[in-house]
DNA sequence: CTAGTTGTTGTCTGAGTGACTATAATACGC
DNA sequence: GCGTATTATAGTCACTCAGACAACAACTAG
């Protein structure tokens, strides 16, 4: 048995830490999430995000590599960018007793369908606009969360250099263009976003390479920069404008 | 003794979990932060973060709110915006045994002198510079989030409305300037952000009033719009440009 | 009434953006 | 090979915005 007691104050709570994830990706042009169904109760069989409850000594990014690599089979190594999203800790969002979740949002660059291991009954890479838009409920309050994370990572492509987790790490600006595409759900003019991309110091390094076999003129081959925070930011148009003036003499 | 045994599955590590809070506000133009002498171990003596164990049957912003309460007598209605910073969760972070802090933000207007309550030992109002840059150690790891909070609150005026919560209700366009002059720690003109704000819309809105009885022009008092998100965002000019010229004929 | 102080508006210039056009460099069908 | 489709990248133009600064407005202090 590893039911360790606190020792500090006796009549301190405590209560089991769990990490959840959000594991991101740009799958077929569209933002996809990593999601597996459960494969033990509670909430049997429902989509729920990859996760698990943090273990002695294991701080908490550790325990969110763990699990991913334990449910998932995404090693440490293939994944572009994890972060911190939120912690959510409502006393009944988890049937079996109180249960405070830490929510980490991963990158990774496309991927082979995933297996399954550990708890997971299945995993599976699902676009997150039929997660939202169905009526297949999540387990927990994992809905939220997915929310929140989907939220964030829209919000810092435009001041960091995030979307290069997306891709390997050799791209080109039309990949790296498709992942902002893909993440605002809005298409860009690839000549403004290419102009935009080169003249941010530090986004992307020119390497010594370019694309073949492809239709079209060949495309230089990136590398990612040392930028992390991107000045000035490639901000997503907010309000739609209406165009200008269409008509022509 | 409210030690509640978590039933689920037997070994799985249970922890107290715990909030501490950045309470910041400006004043006499400096962001400051409250900070609390520790009257208990560990770390007696020490400044620390106001903070405290989550209860049961209690969300965690409930948590921080009544801690904020107890230890420093700000009630509820004063804080004029309170949100999740990030949780730490290294295993050696508190010398007692394992404890997760989920940390908070809080901005709040300015505010006569705190008062202690609860485990401190004495409540104070310290400017952010003097607890980064001296030598005085903060208690457990809340240099580390002191530090985390104060970035996200920089970054966080760029792009949303929050300099309004360090304001009471009802303030002046500058008011708001040395918010952000303060903030940031570098002056800004006049001239610039009032066009700045009076065209970023929802920001602010005018009152039926004016300032009276301080010297110069009376200046229009506002309230706070009903944007959340600044578009276009108020940027900071990231690299110092050297000015264009300065030489007159 | 005058000087000083602060709030607010205006003007100018350079830089950045969106829409669009033009050119470059490849694959492919014939 | 040769044109054509296709994609990459460079350039153009009009517009907007930010920073520097000047100008004017509206008060207080004396």
């Amino acid at each position: 048995m590893t039911n360790k007691k606190i020792h500090p104050l006796l009549n301190i709570l405590a209560m089991p830490v769990a990490v959840d994830l959000v594991v991101l990706t740009v799958r077929d042009n569209a933002l996809s999430a990593l999601m597996i169904r459960r494969g033990i109760a509670p909430y049997l069989g429902q989509w729920a995000l990859p996760g698990g409850f943090v273990r002695e000594g294991e701080c908490l990014e550790d325990a969110a590599h763990r699990e991913l690599a334990e449910e998932t089979g995404i090693k440490r190594g293939r994944v572009g960018h994890i972060e911190q999203l939120a912690t959510f800790g409502a006393p009944k969002r988890d049937p079996r007793g109180r249960v405070v979740s830490v929510a980490y949002i991963a990158f990774v660059p496309d991927l082979p369908e995933p297996k399954a291991g550990g708890d997971a009954g299945e995993a599976r890479i699902v676009p997150v606009a039929s997660l939202f838009a169905s009526s297949a409920k999540l387990a927990f309050d994992h809905a939220e969360i997915l929310q929140a994370g989907v939220e964030r990572t829209r919000a810092k492509l435009e001041y960091t250099s995030l979307a290069a987790a997306f891709c390997g790490k050799r791209f080109t600006i039309q990949a790296l263009r498709q992942i902002y595409e893909a993440v605002w759900g809005a298409p860009l003019d690839p000549a403004n976003f290419h102009r935009k991309v080169m003249k941010t110091p530090g986004f992307v390094v020119a390497a010594n390479e370019k694309t073949q076999g492809d239709s079209g003129r060949p495309a230089q081959i990136y590398t990612q920069g040392d930028a992390q925070i991107l000045y000035p930011p490639l901000l997503r148009a907010s309000a739609a404008k209406a165009p200008k003036k269409s008509m022509k003499p």
